[in-house]
This record gives C-alpha cells, sequence and structure tokens, in this order.
DNA sequence: GTATGCATGTCGCAA
DNA sequence: TTGCGACGTGCATAC
C-alpha cells in the first residue's frame, strides 16, 4: 500500500461526472490497483475513489499543465468499466509504501443472518405452541424471512429486521398481501420482528393487525449457549 | 490527520459486535477524531471504523495485555451513542501527522434530473399522442416526477428511477391512491420508468396495474442532440 | 454471470 | 430529531 499526502486535483467521469478543486489530501493506493482519496474529516467514505479492478498509470505532463503548476498526473481506469479517474498532483508533502500482506479479515457477529438463525431456532419466543415451517420461505415478491405456525397451527410470516422501521412493515403487507391470496397458505397473521421498533412502524403495524416483537438479541443468543452447554 | 501503519487487532461493540484479527493495517486517525481502518485491498469501505462525532483516548495496558505483545491501547468512543472500538496496537511501523486544512468538497453533475429533462421533453417515448402536464406535479405525499395525459386525454402519473426497485413501485402506487381520489384527476394511470426494471419490481408493479417502461437514456439523449443540431 | 436484499450502510433534504 | 429517497451505493449470496 502507498500513501501519499499530495496536493491535488482531481476529476472523476463516470456513472457521473463529479471534480475536486485543488486542496492537500491523503491519497491512498491499495495492492490491487484500486485508489481512495480522502479528506481531513468527513466519514469513512472518500472524497473520490476507483474501486477494483482497475489500475493506475502515469500520464505525460503538458507544457501548460506543468505552466498550471501540474508535476505529475496519475490516471485511473476501471478494468471493466469506462469509469476513469485523474489525479493531478501539484505537490507531494509525503509518499510511503508498506507491505501489508493480506488481512484476516473481519469476524462480524450480530447481523440479521445470525439473529434469524437464532430466532427459527427459539421460535417460541414468538409464542407458546409456535412452531417453524422454514426460514427464507420463497414467494414471487421475495422471500420471507421466517415462516411459522402457530398454537392452532396457522400460518405466522415473520419479517425481521435490526431496526424496525416503516418499509420493513410495509414489505412485511407485501408478503401477507399476497400469502393470503393462497388458499393453502391462508389466513396468514403477520409479526414483526425487531431489536428496536420505531413508534411510526409500530402504529403502522398495530393499524394493519401486525404483531410487533422486540428481540433481546442478548436473551436469544444466551439461549443457543445454554442449549450449547446442555 | 494522522496516518498510521501498525501492527493490531481491533473490536467493535456497537450496532453489531465485530473482532479483526492481528495484522498490520493502516489506520487512519482525522482532524474530528473519526477513526478508519484499512488493509490493503477490498474496496473503499474501510475494514472497521468510527463516525464522528468521536474521541480516541489513551488505555493503560495491563501487565497480561503486555505480556500478549499489546504495546499500546487506543478506545474510540462515540459521543452520542455507545458505539466503541477498541485497538490493541502490537507494533507501530509509521506514524505520521498531516495538516491538510478543510477540504473545498467534491462538486457533482448528476445524471437524474437531466434524465428528467430529457423525457419530459420526449414524452411521446412512453406513447404516441401522450402530452405533458408539468413536472414534480405536487401531491399532499410528495412530487410525482412527471404529470402527463395520453392519448384519450387520462392522465398519467410517471415515476421515474435510474434503478426501477420495489421501492419505487410502492411509492408510485401511493401517488396513484391519492391522485385517483381526486375527481379533477381521476382515473390516474401509472407508468413505472427506469433505466433498469428489476423482475420483482415489474411483478409487483403489473400486478397493480402499473405499466414499466424501459427508458435508453442514450437513445433520449441522441433525441436531445438531434433537436439541437435542427 | 445475473439478480436480489442487507448494510455498523452513508448522505442530504425537508418537515 | 425523524422520515424519506438517492447513492459512482458496496457487498455477499443464491440462482
Amino acid at each position: 500500500m502507498r500513501v501519499v499526502i499530495a496536493k491535488c486535483s482531481v476529476d472523476y467521469a463516470g456513472r457521473l461526472n463529479a471534480h475536486l478543486p485543488l486542496a492537500t489530501r491523503l491519497l491512498m493506493l491499495k495492492g490491487d490497483g484500486s485508489v481512495l482519496i480522502h479528506s481531513d474529516g468527513g466519514s469513512y467514505k472518500p472524497l473520490n475513489w476507483m474501486s477494483p479492478p482497475c489500475s493506475v498509470s502515469d500520464v505525460e505532463v503538458e507544457q501548460d499543465q506543468a505552466d498550471a503548476g501540474i508535476t505529475e498526473i496519475w490516471k485511473v481506469v476501471h478494468h471493466k468499466t469506462a469509469d476513469m479517474l485523474v489525479i493531478n498532483i501539484h505537490e507531494i508533502f509525503s509518499d510511503a509504501s508498506h507491505e501489508l500482506g493480506v488481512d484476516p479479515g473481519l469476524i462480524k457477529d450480530g447481523v440479521e443472518a445470525h439473529l434469524q438463525k437464532l430466532l427459527a431456532e427459539h421460535i417460541e419466543t414468538l409464542g407458546e405452541g409456535y412452531q417453524l415451517v422454514r426460514r427464507e420461505y420463497f414467494t414471487a415478491i421475495g422471500p420471507v424471512d421466517i415462516l411459522a405456525r402457530d398454537e392452532n397451527g396457522g400460518h405466522v410470516a415473520v419479517e425481521l429486521k435490526r431496526r424496525g422501521d416503516i418499509d420493513g412493515v410495509e414489505q412485511l403487507t407485501r408478503y401477507l398481501e399476497l400469502m393470503n391470496r393462497d388458499p393453502l397458505l391462508a389466513p396468514v397473521q403477520g409479526v414483526f420482528a425487531a431489536q428496536e421498533i420505531k413508534p411510526q412502524a409500530r402504529t403502522l403495524a398495530e393499524d394493519r393487525g401486525i404483531r410487533c416483537v422486540v428481540l433481546d438479541y442478548d436473551a436469544l443468543r444466551g439461549m443457543a449457549d445454554h442449549n450449547a452447554l446442555f
């Protein structure tokens, strides 16, 4: 990885056109050819970038460009699309390369997939006598997170979110509408389950007869641990 | 901005829990307290990060941690949420600070507004005899991208997207529901126009009687160019 | 390879 | 602050 601190201006042409006026920035050139241009602030998103697969090449500086103060021009082209990034270097303050090696990668815990697995394994969390039919029950408009049966054998469609928002309720509503047209499934009840449910989402859901369940991730994991122990 | 190349392991606890095993990485500490942890590869997204507002502090290294090879511990805490990032430094290979100043920011030249303008100017793309009523037709729940009339004088509401997704169909459905309650407008037909329409979105749209139209941006631009020429 | 939905999404705007 | 829509969304995964 090469890290350069330089005064530069940047132009991007691809899915849109964008321009960065002259300023001092950090340029990160990664081993796979990708380039990131960061300012001292903002978020993790660079001001501008080129995603791999791509490659960087030096372009000869014309006389008029040199007169304008440009000392180097780096052209980054994407290998598959026509995306292009041109970095006009005016002054380099620092330029260092480091060998980082391959990263072992991030280990995540607590994403929706994991939550879904835990809830499916402990579907009785939703109510006594509940039984799992299957995860990712497929419909014409997408997969329902969990399909279950309640204590009376009636179908229950569960939409699972980390944060329960209005669009999650809309999603579940679409599934319910479709599934309730299927005589083999109807009537299907809806359960909106999330670690946190926004008030407006709850209002909308309950107005539509959808039950809201706030999940305790740690408690679910605790149950899993308990089962693992015994 | 401070840029550090170090062998480190990282733990994040917040919206989820995540762990980075020991490896050499780039640590970017920005002026606003935010921290980015990058590997030599991947995309513009860091392996791990903390968004501002947040602050970094040094934590004293316990004896057993020192025995494990840890020389420094940086703790990054978010000021508003309980999000926390702990960086265990084992070895620092490079540590440099640079004054970057405030960035003038990115100047974008988008394509979205342009597409709407082009379609409005060539509304007959949607069908012979179509006539533009107006762009950004305002309703109580938001502006409809384009309102037009078909060859029979009936109203047509057009929702325009670069990528036609289910969300866009929902949006248009809400508009249509509202507009069809207005005796001055009803009946209003719906047209879902995008450069690309996802199959599931198409299914949902057609199930609701909404017509799907795939737009050719280059062709529309070509028509505009042609008009500009003659 | 294409298609689909999640994301520590982030970001910006408006009410 | 919350809601809502766009993003050069990126990204993994199932088909």
